[in-house]
DNA sequence: TACAACAGTAGAGTATAGTCTATAGTTGAT
DNA sequence: ATCAACTATAGACTATACTCTACTGTTGTA
């Protein structure tokens, strides 16, 4: 499919997919039998990885930090063992996340508390 | 304290804790009858409001719901019906956050899996 | 064949959250 | 009195992650 089909199938602006192919997150290809247009073609893998990115953002992972779990997943530059450290690195800072927010919920509780029983 | 001391016991830079000031969130005061000098001075609320604004950075809060919330347990600007109402809304967010974590984990796992597998 | 809708590249602009520099005045120990 | 260390203000600069504009070329339907 071309940029706009995929656009709109994954609700993500034009732009910001090809700010992400900048990035390196994702990568079209393009038909060596067309030479009038140099036109990129995405498959359901970019599909796949553009939700992913989309989810992975929204946990607060950086642009780079999505591109090395990208790459521990979908790419054959790291070895069997560099892909496992990749992602147990980043289960570890999942981990690390949930206890923040953990603290964070027990801490607006208190301040809600506080409210309730006037104490501030 | 002056924001020496202040930026030493919390760990935050002072230049840190200038833009914070400016973006509203803390609050230093001057001593009237000092003329010589236009030194702020900090207490401990400030202390504990520059905690507070370091763990909520890490669990993704914006400076402008870091601000809220701080508006929301230490000022006077907000009835108690609304101060709760910001507080739930924080929580509720909160929750939406733990749950994304959580199905970030179980991708993360699933890619683990696939890699153990062989599958990628 | 005209033309709207699409494709690409390059680069400028925006928002957020700092981080740093320049400048000028103040304080406190020697 | 000197001077290092501090303080304040204003504004420039940086990184991240977009978002938009300008420009040019292509495709497909009327």
């Amino acid at each position: 499919m071309l940029i706009n089909e995929l656009s709109k199938k994954t609700g993500i602006s034009i732009h910001t997919i090809r700010f992400y192919e900048k990035s390196g997150l994702i990568e079209g290809k393009q038909d060596p039998s067309v030479k009038s247009n140099n036109y990129f073609h995405y498959d359901e893998v970019t599909m796949e990885k553009l939700e992913f990115i989309s989810d992975a953002k929204s946990v607060g992972f950086t642009i780079k930090e999505i591109g090395q779990i990208i790459d521990a997943w979908y790419n054959r530059k790291y070895t069997k063992k560099e892909k496992l450290e990749i992602l147990d690195d980043k289960l570890i800072s999942l981990e690390q996340k949930m206890k923040e927010i953990k603290e964070m919920k027990k801490q607006i509780l208190q301040f809600k508390d506080d409210v309730v029983n006037d104490r501030c």
